[in-house]
DNA sequence: TAGATTGTTAATCGATTAACAATC
DNA sequence: TAGATTGTTAATCGATTAACAATC
């Protein structure tokens, strides 16, 4: 992966020693712990916000319990979408978000909207207790509260950091350093 | 954003000066200068491999041209989807794929295909001659080939990271480091 | 002139790498 | 014992921050 051996055995001991000098590392119980570093092994409680296609795909292709969480319910405020079934969760409409979040612990948030709306709909969330984020939209959360913890996914960065890397190798042909 | 004044200023400095002493930084003008800096004048042509969900959150919400390229056709192994329509783009067969980047200058692939089909996909891109990927699959396509671009979005790896981050404030609530 | 802001050098800080003892 | 590999300290490197001259 492109690491050193020093590197890794630093970061390693930051949270202990796992290996055993003159041995080596054992592997199955390495990845476990790490696991357990990540908090892989908790079960949080995620709702996801917004049934487009990007939600969607979210909803449909990520193995939730493998890291971490379990995705409890969906939400979209098109009527059109209200009722569609999407990986065994039928859609609810955004009217109920806060009713569902007093009746069910929601840890964290899938946040799938449109940048529009996302000021309006975080504020909901923040207000209905909802403090974690993962957030698809082009918003930065982060600037109305400080007590949340938010991991963005923002796509217009990568692909401008895609077009950079393309740009930069054609300038510096030779240059190996990306 | 969290940026120090020095560091902004540092950090302009590597491709130049842009301000002028005492008076400041020509906003619109600078915003322009990063942007070609970027490369996003460019107009690189770029195709979508996989037309899943996935693939068509992807077509239909990002502003390609901003970025500095221009979408110039999906392509799917799913004869359901082969001539469906998504953003006045008809998709092709994966069968066509050659064929068509023979035909048309193709600069880079936007990679939204499952982790079993990507090795093979990849390797049909790199010989018809694209070496630069936005990759949305579970793959590490470096592996393969030392002379290729990527630009990689790994949801799990995000998805694991607020995992991480949200465990952490659990177990130091009163640590703001984060 | 005084205040403000950039450009650029120097100082500081943190992360990576190297080295080596401890251990199998 | 010899070779190999981790744990941990020291050295190196690079990035961030601070300082100040240049300039408006």
């Amino acid at each position: 992966m492109g690491f050193t051996a020093s590197q890794i055995r630093q970061d390693l001991n930051c949270f202990g020693g796992f290996g055993q000098q003159g041995y080596g590392y054992p592997v199955e119980s390495l990845y476990n712990e790490i696991g357990h570093i990540l908090g892989l092994d908790h079960t949080y409680n995620a709702i996801l916000i917004g049934a487009g296609n990007l939600g969607k795909a979210v909803a449909m292709h990520m193995s939730f319990e493998k890291r971490g969480f379990r995705l409890t319910a969906i939400f979209d405020n098109d009527p059109g979408k209200v009722g569609t079934v999407i990986r065994d969760i039928s859609v609810s409409d955004l009217d109920s978000l806060e009713q569902f979040c007093l009746e069910n612990k929601t840890d964290a948030a899938i946040f799938c909207v449109p940048k529009e709306a996302a000021h309006e709909i975080a504020d909901r969330l923040y207000r209905a207790g909802v403090k974690n984020f993962w957030n698809f939209s082009h918003y930065d959360l982060s600037v109305h509260y400080d007590d949340i913890i938010v991991e963005n996914v923002h796509l217009n960065d990568s692909l401008m950091i895609l077009c950079y890397k393309i740009s930069d190798a054609n300038y510096f042909p030779d240059d190996t350093s990306a």
